[in-house]
DNA sequence: CCTCTGCTAATCAAACTTGACTACTCAGGC
DNA sequence: GCCTGAGTAGTCAAGTTTGATTAGCAGAGG
Protein backbone atom coordinates (compact mmCIF):
# COMPACT_ATOMS: atom_id res chain seq x y z
CA UNK A 1 0.00 0.00 0.00
CA UNK A 2 1.21 3.52 -0.99
CA UNK A 3 0.46 6.42 1.47
CA UNK A 4 -1.46 8.34 -1.17
CA UNK A 5 -4.75 7.63 -0.53
CA UNK A 6 -4.19 8.01 3.34
CA UNK A 7 -2.91 11.53 2.58
CA UNK A 8 -5.52 12.47 0.34
CA UNK A 9 -7.92 11.18 2.14
CA UNK A 10 -6.82 12.54 5.60
CA UNK A 11 -6.02 16.54 3.47
CA UNK A 12 -10.18 16.59 2.09
CA UNK A 13 -11.35 15.76 5.36
CA UNK A 14 -9.35 18.15 7.63
CA UNK A 15 -10.72 20.91 5.13
CA UNK A 16 -14.49 19.48 4.60
CA UNK A 17 -14.03 20.29 1.01
CA UNK A 18 -11.20 20.63 -1.10
CA UNK A 19 -9.98 20.74 -4.55
CA UNK A 20 -7.05 19.27 -5.73
CA UNK A 21 -4.45 22.27 -5.62
CA UNK A 22 -5.53 23.01 -2.66
CA UNK A 23 -4.82 19.35 -1.33
CA UNK A 24 -1.35 19.57 -3.35
CA UNK A 25 -0.54 22.63 -1.47
CA UNK A 26 -1.27 20.88 1.80
CA UNK A 27 0.63 17.73 1.46
CA UNK A 28 3.60 20.10 0.07
CA UNK A 29 3.73 22.58 3.17
CA UNK A 30 3.89 18.74 5.06
CA UNK A 31 7.02 17.98 3.07
CA UNK A 32 5.05 15.06 1.57
CA UNK A 33 6.02 15.34 -1.87
CA UNK A 34 9.63 14.65 -0.17
CA UNK A 35 9.01 11.26 1.34
CA UNK A 36 5.94 9.70 -0.24
CA UNK A 37 5.04 9.60 -3.76
CA UNK A 38 2.25 12.91 -3.16
CA UNK A 39 3.16 14.21 -6.32
CA UNK A 40 0.71 16.04 -8.53
CA UNK A 41 0.34 13.95 -10.75
CA UNK A 42 -0.96 10.59 -8.19
CA UNK A 43 -2.70 13.36 -6.04
CA UNK A 44 -5.39 14.15 -9.06
CA UNK A 45 -5.43 10.36 -9.87
CA UNK A 46 -6.11 9.45 -6.35
CA UNK A 47 -8.98 11.59 -5.87
CA UNK A 48 -10.55 10.88 -9.59
CA UNK A 49 -9.80 7.06 -8.47
CA UNK A 50 -11.76 7.24 -5.12
CA UNK A 51 -14.49 9.54 -6.17
CA UNK A 52 -15.26 7.05 -8.69
CA UNK A 53 -15.09 4.62 -5.92
CA UNK A 54 -17.34 6.51 -4.09
CA UNK A 55 -14.92 7.65 -1.38
CA UNK A 56 -15.47 11.41 -2.33
CA UNK A 57 -18.06 13.23 -3.57
CA UNK A 58 -17.70 15.01 -6.71
CA UNK A 59 -18.64 18.85 -6.78
CA UNK A 60 -18.16 20.52 -10.26
CA UNK A 61 -17.32 24.06 -9.29
CA UNK A 62 -17.35 27.62 -10.60
CA UNK A 63 -14.02 28.23 -13.43
CA UNK A 64 -11.90 29.21 -10.25
CA UNK A 65 -11.78 32.65 -8.70
CA UNK A 66 -8.19 33.58 -9.45
CA UNK A 67 -7.14 32.26 -12.80
CA UNK A 68 -6.48 28.66 -14.39
CA UNK A 69 -8.92 26.16 -15.58
CA UNK A 70 -12.21 25.54 -13.39
CA UNK A 71 -11.34 23.25 -10.84
CA UNK A 72 -13.19 20.20 -9.16
CA UNK A 73 -14.30 20.03 -5.48
CA UNK A 74 -14.30 16.80 -3.11
CA UNK A 75 -15.66 16.36 -0.16
CA UNK A 76 -15.14 13.27 1.42
CA UNK A 77 -18.57 10.63 2.03
CA UNK A 78 -19.28 8.37 4.92
CA UNK A 79 -17.65 5.61 2.91
CA UNK A 80 -14.56 7.34 2.66
CA UNK A 81 -14.75 8.36 6.12
CA UNK A 82 -14.59 4.54 7.12
CA UNK A 83 -11.81 3.55 4.77
CA UNK A 84 -9.74 6.58 5.89
CA UNK A 85 -9.69 5.30 9.54
CA UNK A 86 -9.08 2.14 8.42
CA UNK A 87 -5.84 2.58 6.56
CA UNK A 88 -5.18 4.96 9.39
CA UNK A 89 -5.24 2.20 12.01
CA UNK A 90 -3.75 -0.37 9.98
CA UNK A 91 -0.61 2.03 8.91
CA UNK A 92 -0.63 2.40 12.58
CA UNK A 93 -0.93 -1.06 13.48
CA UNK A 94 1.32 -3.40 10.93
CA UNK A 95 4.88 -3.14 10.72
CA UNK A 96 5.99 -2.70 7.37
CA UNK A 97 9.07 -0.74 6.84
CA UNK A 98 7.40 1.49 4.47
CA UNK A 99 8.68 4.91 5.45
CA UNK A 100 5.70 7.20 4.00
CA UNK A 101 3.24 5.27 5.13
CA UNK A 102 4.39 5.40 8.68
CA UNK A 103 4.65 9.38 8.52
CA UNK A 104 1.35 9.52 7.07
CA UNK A 105 -0.16 7.98 10.01
CA UNK A 106 1.66 9.84 12.39
CA UNK A 107 0.44 13.21 10.61
CA UNK A 108 -2.92 11.85 11.13
CA UNK A 109 -2.33 9.69 14.10
CA UNK A 110 -4.80 12.34 16.56
CA UNK A 111 -8.05 12.21 14.42
CA UNK A 112 -7.97 8.58 16.80
CA UNK A 113 -8.91 8.85 20.81
CA UNK A 114 -5.94 8.99 22.67
CA UNK A 115 -6.38 5.54 24.08
CA UNK A 116 -6.79 3.90 20.94
CA UNK A 117 -3.57 5.58 19.61
CA UNK A 118 -1.62 3.93 22.14
CA UNK A 119 -3.13 0.47 21.92
CA UNK A 120 -2.58 0.56 18.26
CA UNK A 121 1.19 1.38 18.64
CA UNK A 122 1.40 -1.08 21.16
CA UNK A 123 0.08 -3.54 18.65
CA UNK A 124 2.80 -2.15 16.60
CA UNK A 125 5.70 -2.77 18.73
CA UNK A 126 3.71 -6.11 19.39
CA UNK A 127 4.06 -6.61 15.67
CA UNK A 128 7.61 -5.56 15.39
CA UNK A 129 9.04 -7.92 17.92
CA UNK A 130 7.23 -10.82 16.01
CA UNK A 131 8.74 -10.07 12.91
CA UNK A 132 12.08 -9.70 14.39
CA UNK A 133 11.69 -13.61 15.57
CA UNK A 134 10.08 -14.56 12.37
CA UNK A 135 13.62 -13.30 10.82
CA UNK A 136 15.96 -13.79 13.44
CA UNK A 137 14.63 -17.69 13.87
CA UNK A 138 13.58 -18.70 10.23
CA UNK A 139 16.26 -16.77 8.64
CA UNK A 140 19.06 -17.88 9.98
CA UNK A 141 19.71 -21.10 8.74
CA UNK A 142 20.05 -24.47 10.82
CA UNK A 143 23.79 -24.24 10.64
CA UNK A 144 24.30 -21.14 11.53
CA UNK A 145 24.40 -17.85 10.30
CA UNK A 146 28.19 -18.03 8.93
CA UNK A 147 26.36 -19.94 5.85
CA UNK A 148 25.18 -16.43 4.83
CA UNK A 149 27.79 -14.92 4.10
CA UNK A 150 27.68 -10.69 3.46
CA UNK A 151 23.90 -11.41 2.54
CA UNK A 152 23.47 -11.80 6.44
CA UNK A 153 24.34 -8.01 6.43
CA UNK A 154 20.80 -7.85 5.23
CA UNK A 155 19.27 -9.42 8.09
CA UNK A 156 21.98 -7.35 10.30
CA UNK A 157 20.23 -4.42 8.55
CA UNK A 158 16.74 -5.76 8.92
CA UNK A 159 16.93 -6.13 12.56
CA UNK A 160 18.55 -2.87 13.58
CA UNK A 161 16.07 -0.92 11.83
CA UNK A 162 13.81 -2.67 13.65
CA UNK A 163 15.17 -2.26 16.82
CA UNK A 164 15.48 1.29 16.23
CA UNK A 165 11.75 1.76 15.38
CA UNK A 166 10.47 -0.33 18.35
CA UNK A 167 12.51 2.47 20.59
CA UNK A 168 10.87 5.15 18.79
CA UNK A 169 8.02 3.84 18.98
CA UNK A 170 7.96 2.77 23.13
CA UNK A 171 9.11 6.31 23.35
CA UNK A 172 6.29 7.94 21.42
CA UNK A 173 3.68 5.89 23.26
CA UNK A 174 4.93 6.97 26.65
CA UNK A 175 4.89 10.76 25.05
CA UNK A 176 1.17 10.20 24.17
CA UNK A 177 0.55 8.18 27.80
CA UNK A 178 2.14 11.22 29.33
CA UNK A 179 -0.52 14.18 28.19
CA UNK A 180 1.17 14.66 24.97
CA UNK A 181 -0.90 16.47 21.91
CA UNK A 182 -4.48 16.80 21.00
CA UNK A 183 -6.44 13.95 20.35
CA UNK A 184 -9.74 13.53 19.23
CA UNK A 185 -12.63 14.91 21.53
CA UNK A 186 -10.39 16.57 23.43
CA UNK A 187 -11.11 20.19 21.94
CA UNK A 188 -9.83 22.39 19.25
CA UNK A 189 -7.39 19.53 17.44
CA UNK A 190 -4.28 20.68 15.79
CA UNK A 191 -4.15 21.94 12.47
CA UNK A 192 -1.25 23.16 10.52
CA UNK A 193 0.55 26.13 12.57
CA UNK A 194 0.22 26.67 16.21
CA UNK A 195 -0.35 29.62 18.34
CA UNK A 196 2.27 31.53 20.35
CA UNK A 197 3.07 30.77 23.94
CA UNK A 198 3.34 26.91 23.67
CA UNK A 199 5.22 23.85 25.12
CA UNK A 200 7.77 22.10 24.00
CA UNK A 201 5.92 19.09 22.28
CA UNK A 202 8.05 17.05 23.68
CA UNK A 203 8.13 17.85 26.76
CA UNK A 204 5.78 15.53 29.48
CA UNK A 205 2.04 16.46 30.91
CA UNK A 206 0.94 19.61 28.84
CA UNK A 207 -2.22 20.28 26.51
CA UNK A 208 -2.11 22.24 23.54
CA UNK A 209 -4.67 24.30 22.10
CA UNK A 210 -4.48 24.69 18.55
CA UNK A 211 -5.88 27.22 15.79
CA UNK A 212 -7.56 26.14 12.47
CA UNK A 213 -4.76 27.08 9.83
CA UNK B 1 14.43 4.98 -8.25
CA UNK B 2 12.99 1.54 -7.55
CA UNK B 3 15.64 -1.43 -6.50
CA UNK B 4 14.44 -4.07 -9.67
CA UNK B 5 16.50 -2.97 -12.17
CA UNK B 6 19.15 -2.84 -9.73
CA UNK B 7 18.38 -6.72 -8.91
CA UNK B 8 17.70 -7.94 -12.01
CA UNK B 9 21.08 -6.49 -13.42
CA UNK B 10 22.60 -8.20 -10.36
CA UNK B 11 21.15 -11.08 -10.56
CA UNK B 12 21.35 -12.04 -14.48
CA UNK B 13 24.91 -10.78 -14.18
CA UNK B 14 25.61 -13.66 -11.75
CA UNK B 15 23.93 -16.45 -14.12
CA UNK B 16 25.49 -15.02 -16.98
CA UNK B 17 23.23 -15.87 -19.01
CA UNK B 18 19.40 -16.28 -17.37
CA UNK B 19 15.77 -16.43 -18.30
CA UNK B 20 13.22 -14.93 -16.47
CA UNK B 21 11.97 -17.86 -14.10
CA UNK B 22 15.51 -18.39 -13.52
CA UNK B 23 15.88 -14.44 -12.28
CA UNK B 24 12.61 -15.04 -10.38
CA UNK B 25 13.90 -17.75 -8.57
CA UNK B 26 16.65 -16.26 -7.71
CA UNK B 27 15.04 -12.74 -6.24
CA UNK B 28 12.68 -15.05 -4.23
CA UNK B 29 15.61 -17.17 -3.19
CA UNK B 30 16.94 -13.87 -1.66
CA UNK B 31 13.75 -13.01 -0.13
CA UNK B 32 13.45 -9.88 -2.41
CA UNK B 33 9.94 -10.62 -3.08
CA UNK B 34 9.17 -9.69 0.64
CA UNK B 35 11.17 -6.54 1.15
CA UNK B 36 10.78 -5.00 -3.12
CA UNK B 37 8.99 -5.19 -5.61
CA UNK B 38 10.00 -7.99 -7.25
CA UNK B 39 7.13 -9.86 -8.11
CA UNK B 40 6.78 -12.06 -11.69
CA UNK B 41 5.16 -9.05 -13.57
CA UNK B 42 7.67 -6.49 -12.79
CA UNK B 43 10.67 -8.96 -13.24
CA UNK B 44 9.36 -9.90 -17.16
CA UNK B 45 8.70 -6.60 -17.52
CA UNK B 46 12.26 -5.40 -16.86
CA UNK B 47 13.81 -7.28 -18.95
CA UNK B 48 12.30 -6.42 -21.53
CA UNK B 49 12.39 -2.96 -20.83
CA UNK B 50 16.07 -3.29 -20.21
CA UNK B 51 16.31 -5.70 -23.26
CA UNK B 52 14.94 -2.55 -25.59
CA UNK B 53 17.19 0.05 -24.00
CA UNK B 54 19.93 -2.41 -24.59
CA UNK B 55 20.96 -3.08 -20.92
CA UNK B 56 20.59 -6.80 -21.96
CA UNK B 57 21.33 -8.86 -24.95
CA UNK B 58 17.72 -11.40 -25.70
CA UNK B 59 18.32 -14.78 -26.79
CA UNK B 60 15.05 -16.52 -28.10
CA UNK B 61 15.61 -20.32 -27.11
CA UNK B 62 14.22 -23.75 -27.41
CA UNK B 63 10.61 -24.40 -26.01
CA UNK B 64 12.03 -24.95 -22.61
CA UNK B 65 13.48 -28.32 -21.36
CA UNK B 66 10.76 -28.79 -18.68
CA UNK B 67 7.32 -27.85 -19.79
CA UNK B 68 5.90 -24.36 -20.02
CA UNK B 69 6.20 -21.59 -22.88
CA UNK B 70 9.05 -21.39 -24.66
CA UNK B 71 11.68 -19.34 -22.42
CA UNK B 72 13.31 -16.02 -23.47
CA UNK B 73 17.66 -15.84 -22.29
CA UNK B 74 19.28 -12.91 -21.30
CA UNK B 75 22.70 -11.50 -21.37
CA UNK B 76 24.13 -8.81 -19.46
CA UNK B 77 25.58 -6.07 -22.07
CA UNK B 78 28.54 -3.58 -21.76
CA UNK B 79 26.01 -0.98 -21.56
CA UNK B 80 23.74 -3.19 -18.58
CA UNK B 81 27.57 -3.95 -16.75
CA UNK B 82 28.05 -0.23 -16.50
CA UNK B 83 24.28 0.80 -15.94
CA UNK B 84 24.37 -2.33 -12.64
CA UNK B 85 27.80 -0.24 -11.17
CA UNK B 86 25.94 3.13 -11.34
CA UNK B 87 23.19 1.66 -9.59
CA UNK B 88 25.06 0.12 -7.52
CA UNK B 89 27.38 2.86 -6.52
CA UNK B 90 24.14 5.38 -6.35
CA UNK B 91 22.37 2.99 -3.64
CA UNK B 92 25.11 2.28 -1.60
CA UNK B 93 25.86 6.32 -1.68
CA UNK B 94 22.89 7.91 -1.40
CA UNK B 95 20.71 8.37 1.81
CA UNK B 96 17.55 7.93 0.38
CA UNK B 97 15.41 6.22 3.37
CA UNK B 98 14.08 3.13 0.63
CA UNK B 99 14.63 -0.37 2.38
CA UNK B 100 14.59 -2.37 -0.38
CA UNK B 101 16.67 -0.35 -2.97
CA UNK B 102 19.17 -0.25 0.49
CA UNK B 103 19.25 -4.09 0.52
CA UNK B 104 19.64 -4.88 -2.72
CA UNK B 105 22.78 -2.66 -2.72
CA UNK B 106 23.86 -5.01 0.09
CA UNK B 107 23.44 -7.82 -1.74
CA UNK B 108 26.18 -7.01 -4.41
CA UNK B 109 28.27 -4.91 -2.19
CA UNK B 110 31.38 -7.40 -3.10
CA UNK B 111 31.00 -6.77 -6.64
CA UNK B 112 33.02 -3.72 -5.56
CA UNK B 113 37.01 -3.77 -4.81
CA UNK B 114 37.01 -3.52 -1.16
CA UNK B 115 38.67 -0.31 -1.00
CA UNK B 116 35.92 1.20 -3.13
CA UNK B 117 33.25 -0.30 -1.19
CA UNK B 118 34.26 1.21 2.18
CA UNK B 119 34.59 4.47 0.03
CA UNK B 120 31.05 4.68 -1.14
CA UNK B 121 29.54 3.64 2.44
CA UNK B 122 31.80 6.73 3.83
CA UNK B 123 30.10 9.15 1.25
CA UNK B 124 26.65 7.81 2.82
CA UNK B 125 27.75 8.58 6.29
CA UNK B 126 28.27 12.19 4.99
CA UNK B 127 24.95 12.23 3.56
CA UNK B 128 23.15 11.00 6.61
CA UNK B 129 24.71 13.77 8.64
CA UNK B 130 24.18 16.06 5.63
CA UNK B 131 20.50 15.26 5.59
CA UNK B 132 20.51 15.11 9.48
CA UNK B 133 21.40 18.63 9.74
CA UNK B 134 19.28 20.33 7.02
CA UNK B 135 16.38 18.24 8.36
CA UNK B 136 16.94 19.78 11.90
CA UNK B 137 17.89 23.27 11.14
CA UNK B 138 15.60 24.00 7.95
CA UNK B 139 12.50 21.88 8.94
CA UNK B 140 12.36 23.51 12.81
CA UNK B 141 10.74 26.79 12.86
CA UNK B 142 12.79 30.08 14.03
CA UNK B 143 10.50 30.06 16.91
CA UNK B 144 11.09 26.51 17.97
CA UNK B 145 9.89 22.94 17.18
CA UNK B 146 6.32 23.64 19.52
CA UNK B 147 5.26 25.06 16.46
CA UNK B 148 5.25 21.30 14.94
CA UNK B 149 2.64 19.87 17.41
CA UNK B 150 2.53 16.28 17.18
CA UNK B 151 3.59 16.92 13.56
CA UNK B 152 7.19 17.35 15.25
CA UNK B 153 7.34 13.45 15.88
CA UNK B 154 7.34 12.83 12.10
CA UNK B 155 10.42 14.61 12.60
CA UNK B 156 11.64 12.78 15.15
CA UNK B 157 10.78 9.24 13.41
CA UNK B 158 13.04 10.07 10.92
CA UNK B 159 16.14 11.52 12.74
CA UNK B 160 15.73 8.80 14.85
CA UNK B 161 15.86 6.29 11.81
CA UNK B 162 18.37 8.42 10.10
CA UNK B 163 20.92 7.96 13.16
CA UNK B 164 19.81 3.98 13.27
CA UNK B 165 20.99 3.99 10.09
CA UNK B 166 24.36 5.63 10.38
CA UNK B 167 25.31 3.84 13.77
CA UNK B 168 24.51 0.54 11.37
CA UNK B 169 26.69 1.62 8.11
CA UNK B 170 29.24 2.44 10.58
CA UNK B 171 29.73 -1.39 11.95
CA UNK B 172 29.39 -2.26 8.02
CA UNK B 173 32.71 -0.10 7.29
CA UNK B 174 34.04 -1.38 10.54
CA UNK B 175 33.90 -5.17 10.07
CA UNK B 176 34.59 -4.69 6.36
CA UNK B 177 37.42 -2.72 7.35
CA UNK B 178 38.96 -5.44 9.54
CA UNK B 179 38.76 -8.14 6.29
CA UNK B 180 35.24 -10.00 6.45
CA UNK B 181 33.78 -10.77 3.28
CA UNK B 182 34.88 -11.51 -0.32
CA UNK B 183 35.34 -8.76 -2.42
CA UNK B 184 35.91 -7.93 -6.16
CA UNK B 185 39.37 -9.46 -7.14
CA UNK B 186 40.10 -11.18 -4.04
CA UNK B 187 39.23 -15.02 -5.30
CA UNK B 188 36.33 -17.22 -5.65
CA UNK B 189 33.10 -14.50 -5.06
CA UNK B 190 30.59 -15.44 -2.50
CA UNK B 191 27.72 -16.75 -4.70
CA UNK B 192 24.44 -18.51 -2.41
CA UNK B 193 25.70 -20.91 0.02
CA UNK B 194 28.72 -21.50 1.49
CA UNK B 195 30.44 -25.26 2.06
CA UNK B 196 31.14 -26.03 5.02
CA UNK B 197 33.16 -25.59 7.84
CA UNK B 198 33.03 -21.70 7.69
CA UNK B 199 33.40 -18.60 10.55
CA UNK B 200 30.99 -16.38 11.70
CA UNK B 201 30.85 -13.80 8.97
CA UNK B 202 30.38 -10.97 11.68
CA UNK B 203 33.80 -12.24 13.47
CA UNK B 204 36.83 -10.31 12.24
CA UNK B 205 39.48 -10.97 10.18
CA UNK B 206 38.64 -13.66 8.52
CA UNK B 207 38.40 -14.92 4.67
CA UNK B 208 35.72 -16.59 2.66
CA UNK B 209 36.38 -19.07 -0.08
CA UNK B 210 32.99 -20.06 -1.98
CA UNK B 211 31.54 -21.80 -3.83
CA UNK B 212 29.04 -21.03 -7.68
CA UNK B 213 25.64 -22.27 -6.70
C1' DC C 1 -4.70 -44.99 -20.17
C1' DC C 2 -6.83 -41.11 -18.29
C1' DT C 3 -7.45 -37.40 -15.20
C1' DC C 4 -5.74 -34.41 -11.61
C1' DT C 5 -2.28 -31.81 -9.50
C1' DG C 6 1.76 -29.24 -9.47
C1' DC C 7 5.58 -27.20 -11.64
C1' DT C 8 7.55 -24.38 -15.44
C1' DA C 9 7.41 -20.04 -17.89
C1' DA C 10 5.30 -16.33 -19.14
C1' DT C 11 1.42 -12.88 -20.55
C1' DC C 12 -2.23 -9.48 -19.85
C1' DA C 13 -5.44 -5.87 -18.30
C1' DA C 14 -6.05 -2.67 -14.89
C1' DA C 15 -4.29 0.40 -11.85
C1' DC C 16 -0.75 3.54 -10.39
C1' DT C 17 3.24 6.83 -10.86
C1' DT C 18 6.09 10.16 -13.09
C1' DG C 19 7.55 14.32 -15.35
C1' DA C 20 6.45 17.21 -18.80
C1' DC C 21 3.10 20.01 -20.63
C1' DT C 22 -1.25 23.04 -21.23
C1' DA C 23 -4.08 26.81 -20.42
C1' DC C 24 -5.76 30.51 -17.95
C1' DT C 25 -5.47 34.97 -15.13
C1' DC C 26 -3.58 38.85 -12.81
C1' DA C 27 -0.12 42.37 -11.39
C1' DG C 28 3.35 45.25 -12.67
C1' DG C 29 6.64 47.31 -15.87
C1' DC C 30 7.37 49.75 -20.21
C1' DG D 1 -2.46 49.64 -24.14
C1' DC D 2 0.55 45.45 -24.30
C1' DC D 3 3.79 42.16 -22.74
C1' DT D 4 5.96 39.28 -19.34
C1' DG D 5 6.41 36.50 -15.33
C1' DA D 6 4.41 34.30 -11.54
C1' DG D 7 0.89 31.74 -9.73
C1' DT D 8 -3.38 28.64 -10.39
C1' DA D 9 -5.39 24.29 -11.70
C1' DG D 10 -5.16 20.44 -14.05
C1' DT D 11 -4.22 16.93 -18.19
C1' DC D 12 -1.60 13.56 -20.67
C1' DA D 13 1.50 10.01 -22.50
C1' DA D 14 4.90 6.93 -21.19
C1' DG D 15 6.47 3.91 -18.02
C1' DT D 16 5.85 0.74 -13.94
C1' DT D 17 3.47 -2.36 -10.74
C1' DT D 18 0.02 -5.64 -9.41
C1' DG D 19 -2.72 -9.72 -9.32
C1' DA D 20 -4.98 -12.85 -12.07
C1' DT D 21 -4.69 -15.90 -15.72
C1' DT D 22 -2.86 -18.90 -19.51
C1' DA D 23 -0.71 -22.97 -21.24
C1' DG D 24 2.40 -26.96 -21.67
C1' DC D 25 4.19 -30.99 -19.73
C1' DA D 26 5.35 -34.66 -16.02
C1' DG D 27 4.26 -37.87 -12.70
C1' DA D 28 0.87 -40.00 -9.33
C1' DG D 29 -3.20 -42.36 -8.50
C1' DG D 30 -7.11 -44.79 -9.83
Amino acid sequence: MSAIRLLVLGAVRQHGRAHGYQVRGDLEYWGAHEWSNAKPGSIYHALKQMAKQGLLREHETAPSTAGGPPRTEYEITEAGTEEYFRLLREALTSYDQKTDVKSAAIGFVVDLPRAEAVSLLKERIHGIDEWRSAVTEHYVPEDGPEQLGHIGEIMNLWIHTADAEATWTRGLIARIERGAYTFAGEGEPFVGILAEGEENPYATDERHSGDAR
